[in-house]
DNA sequence: CAGTGGTCTAGACCACTGC
DNA sequence: CAGTGGTCTAGACCACTGT
């Protein structure tokens, strides 16, 4: 693990620790790099890092910021796969209602890059549908297709837990980035037993399509959340390039 | 500016005008410093930047490639407040129907950081009320709230365009960060009217909070979405600092 | 093994904040 | 004006990909 990655985590988990709030200070660039016995750039990659996190924010001339969210009950969308799983206070259980290995339809076909009109290509993927429990409560139904070209293996009793741990410790496969669509929609029957709510009722919708670091798609996710558990936080960042 | 933004916008410029699409390859780094005549960690510092924002994606030993198109008709939820104004291929419209200088409550206190129990301070603020339309459909309601301690002035006329635009562009405010909250509502007898929809439909709600990049807020808005009309995505970027 | 991206250092200079 | 963050350079070395 590269330098400025650990010294982002120990910086992380000092504000953790200390239960620093938004607007408290953090040590100069100057101590930092000091204390951690490393050259300023590399302190600076860090702070980047949890900048582009949301973690901190940073003045110049003045200094450090711990930026601190936020509200309670708020799930990161960032958050879901495993990305930044800072602050995933929530305990998160699955129940499997359905597992098969396929043959991908267009839909999939089509987000997770497949084509199918080549032969000797690998179409199959692991059908997994399942109900998420956040603290006990039925929160989201998922469709996720997963590619067997790149996952090789998966089992009913995998998917009963983490798939995203199983990917990326067991088989050590470098998850890259993902792409969230989402809407608004109105529950099925099927779904709305699921969830112990009504047909008709809105529903958060949401299609995911997550990547290897080489631009592989390997996971295309359809979740239908709860809408009264379903509250979620983006945090964003300026960039200086609008327009 | 500095280089390594106008360099990010060059090659943002050249992906759009080149119509390169996804897994297109860029240029190697080297070549890239030597065409800009910079060093190679301002190209990397360039790159970076367009990676975080979701334009491109970097494969070590291989190259760097267009991460590329997203949906067409979904809207960056990053890009609301024109954050990274890449792909705002909208026109956007506003009829403002609600316009006054008024007292902060509670509510408006809480997000924007105000001590009420403060005489000394200004809780004043801004209160624009308005429909926006997207290809001149009813798109959305807003409400928002403006720090007057930060913007000095807002006027009817100036919210019926952007006001975004107004503070970076003519007050030359640098605005740093925001947060975005959201969640699944039924729409209210008042708005369902503005968009043209049905009492008790379903809607997405988002509150934000924006940012200067020193730390303070200066706008907190409330906006009420056309369930059919707000289809957003969000990209993600894995970090290595999961766990 | 040649080419490419990723990290790190050492040092310089600049822009800005806050006293 | 001292301190702090932001940018940039020059150069080194490493990790990985693809042929």
């Amino acid at each position: 693990m590269p330098k400025y990655i650990s010294i982002a985590k120990a910086i992380l988990r000092y504000i953790q620790d200390n239960e620093l709030e938004a607007d408290d200070k953090l040590p100069s660039i100057q101590v930092l790099a000091e204390q951690f016995d490393v050259n300023k750039n590399t302190i600076v990659s860090a702070l980047n890092d949890l900048e582009r996190q949301g973690v901190i924010y940073q003045v110049r001339g003045s200094g450090v910021y711990v930026r601190g969210n936020n509200r309670k009950g708020y799930i990161n969308l960032l958050n879901l796969n495993g990305f930044n799983s800072i602050l995933s206070q929530f305990n998160i259980d699955s129940k499997v209602i359905g597992f098969e290995l396929m043959e991908a339809n267009e839909e999939i076909a089509e987000n997770l890059k497949f084509d199918l009109s080549r032969e000797d290509e690998e179409h199959r993927v692991y059908r997994v549908y399942r109900i998420r429990y956040i603290e006990g409560r039925p929160f989201c139904v998922e469709e996720s297709f997963y590619a067997k070209a790149i996952i090789p293996y998966l089992s009913e009793d995998i998917a009963s837990g983490s798939i995203f741990k199983y990917i990326s410790q067991d088989l050590n496969i470098d998850i890259g980035y993902a792409d969230h669509y989402f809407r608004v929609a109105q529950l099925s029957q099927e779904h709305a037993e699921y969830l112990n709510l009504k047909k008709g009722d809105p529903s958060f919708y949401l299609e995911s399509v997550m990547h290897l670091t080489n631009g592989k798609p390997f996971d295309f996710s359809k979740i239908v959340y709860h809408y009264q558990e379903a509250q979620f936080f983006v945090q964003g960042t300026n960039t200086q390039m609008g327009y």
